[in-house]
DNA sequence: TTCTGTTTGGAAACCGGTTTTTAGAAGGCT
DNA sequence: AGCCTTCTAAAAACCGGTTTCCAAACAGAA
């Protein structure tokens, strides 16, 4: 900068407003500063900018493996709108291991990034509340349901999206409707209760053998399927508590050869893009993940700013998507 | 720092090799420097190291799409390899926008990260070269084949994957094999080129008609599948351009009330994580896209500690995965 | 012409570390 | 005892910007 600054003949303060558009400079220097800057194609040294100015202009995601559709949805809410704010992504997968863990903090800690944008924080997650006490910007994206007073944090409306596919299959005719819970997080908890609630409603008495549970993976889905089709009165719609897992139970039922949805109906949970894709294309529950990163994003622009938040916790709504792995059942 | 140095009795340049673990310190004093920062929980300012050190401990991933499965695998493979290396990763997503382009470009040049890599650098990067005479380090995946001199780059082996599909179901007895190709990346050529020398060798004639091209997405396969069933003579087995593709052609089949493999074999190229979930599982060509993305980042390290690369190019192979998807013809 | 107010631009301080240089103390040797 | 090493640790310079503060120049008003 100050190269440039002997260019233009000018000091580097000058050089320093040109390139921040700040005022204060006459408009046939800014013009002769601009062209030497240009000539020369000058970039500025972004960490001395970090230093001075406070601010690193990235922020931290942090999800447990980014290898999963997941993730990868809410990965893309968080990036657009951190690249429509002008700010870097720096991404973490922790795996849930205590190492990563550490590694990343210690990288918010020394002010990498400006903020952190956490996805499903897991067991190993002890670490929240040092942030929030350091007075470090952190926002939640589909939380476990412990979050500290103050922290923004983005859910989807779980006990409704469970009613809502409950009742559609009930409305086909199921009476035998199995569910596929996922790791005892809030979320799931309240699915379960939205199935709970909708076969109360109708009458349908709650059988426990018809209670699978496990991790969002497909294997779960797999080896769940399999159980409930060893029952000796086997249910007549599965409700995965995921896409994932709904693709295991589509192998297990595959595996079986029973065809969907004539012998058995199967719906998921998310809606990931892939879940359209499969064949037959799979009934489920739509959380605009994609959103709720998107959402989770901008309240922590917001924290970062200062500014108050209307309200640190925002639940949006589901919405069933009825493809062709529900149909009524075989007599 | 300097309130460290000032509580532990000593200079901030002690706090400093005491912190960096650097010699010249009387074990003593590091114990007491050590004790300080431990009840302090004092951690240095990352831009403060950067600036001063000259370099952010960071490396920016520049990929097409977030939310592909494709990318996510070698983004974890860059991401596991970074992190063991004490790096982070800054990630961008271009969806081949040059303002998205000049964004992450800008980001690079003032040095924002050490180092940058490019999976499959499309249309509008053209700035490949400026990153290069600017002396910035940058590795590739999977690229299309123009690279500068001494850029380091990663493929696979796609001819060899092109023929050992074909070959594979022309050992089946598949006669009428058609392909689904991509777009025109190098990649895509050589398999193509390695699907038609089978077919040479095979001494079966190569069917123009049988060859559709699209995008890398699920639609174009099918699309494609579409078409090659409205052939006079449609064939017996579709080899997709990738994983994505294959689901497209599995759904164009599935509503065509064909069945998979007994109607039509289906071949992809990838081995995504869900290529082995579908039903049927798929037969598929495998590449190592995270170990694609894991060994171009080793390189890219290497190139940012000043190393000399043994090849500025390495391909790994590709291996065929049978499984449920190929089989023989029917009559 | 003199005074006041407004631009314009530069000098200096600062951000928080790292690296280099220098000074002092301790120990070893003749 | 005097001199030379070797350690240890502090002082100062530096990284490359931003921000604050102040002076000079200029314009308009009295």
């Amino acid at each position: 900068m100050a190269e440039i600054a002997a260019l233009a003949g000018v000091s580097k303060p000058t050089v320093s407003k040109v390139m921040n558009g700040q005022p204060g400079v006459a408009a046939t220097t800014r013009e002769r500063v601009e062209r030497v800057i240009a000539e020369r194609g000058y970039v500025r040294h972004g960490a001395a900018r970090a230093l001075s100015a406070g601010r690193s202009g990235s922020v931290n995601l942090v999800v447990k493996e980014v290898d999963n559709p997941y993730h990868a949805e809410i990965i893309r809410g968080v990036e657009e709108t951190l690249e429509r704010a002008g700010l870097s992504m720096v991404l973490t997968a922790t795996h849930d291991e205590e190492r990563r863990h550490r590694r990343w903090m210690a990288r918010v800690l020394e002010h990498g990034t400006d903020g952190a944008i956490l996805v499903l924080p897991d067991e190993h997650f002890t670490h929240l509340a040092e942030l929030h006490n350091r007075g470090i910007p952190v926002a939640l994206v589909d939380d476990r349901g412990e979050i500290p007073v103050g922290v923004a944090s983005v859910g989807a409306t779980n006990f409704a999206g469970g009613f809502a596919a409950t009742e559609h299959l009930l409305s086909l005719g199921h009476r035998r409707i199995a569910i596929i819970g996922g790791p005892s997080f809030k979320s799931t908890r309240e699915r379960v209760a939205g199935y709970r609630t909708a076969l109360q409603e109708a009458g349908v008495a709650v059988d426990p053998r018809l209670h699978q549970a496990g991790g969002f993976v497909a294997e779960t889905g797999y080896e769940a399927a399999k159980n409930l089709l060893r029952l000796d009165e086997p249910p007549t719609a599965i409700f995965a508590g995921n896409d994932l897992q709904a693709m295991g139970v589509y192998r297990a039922l595959y595996e079986a050869g029973l065809r969907t949805p004539d012998d058995v109906s199967v719906i998921g949970f998310d809606d990931l893009p892939l879940s359209r894709l499969l064949t037959p294309a799979l009934t489920t529950v739509r959380q605009p993940v994609r959103e709720m990163g998107a959402l989770a994003t901008r309240m922590l622009l917001q924290t970062i700013a200062g500014e108050k938040l209307e309200s640190s916790r925002v639940e949006l709504a589901t919405s069933l998507v009825v493809r062709e792995s529900s149909g009524p059942p075989k007599i």
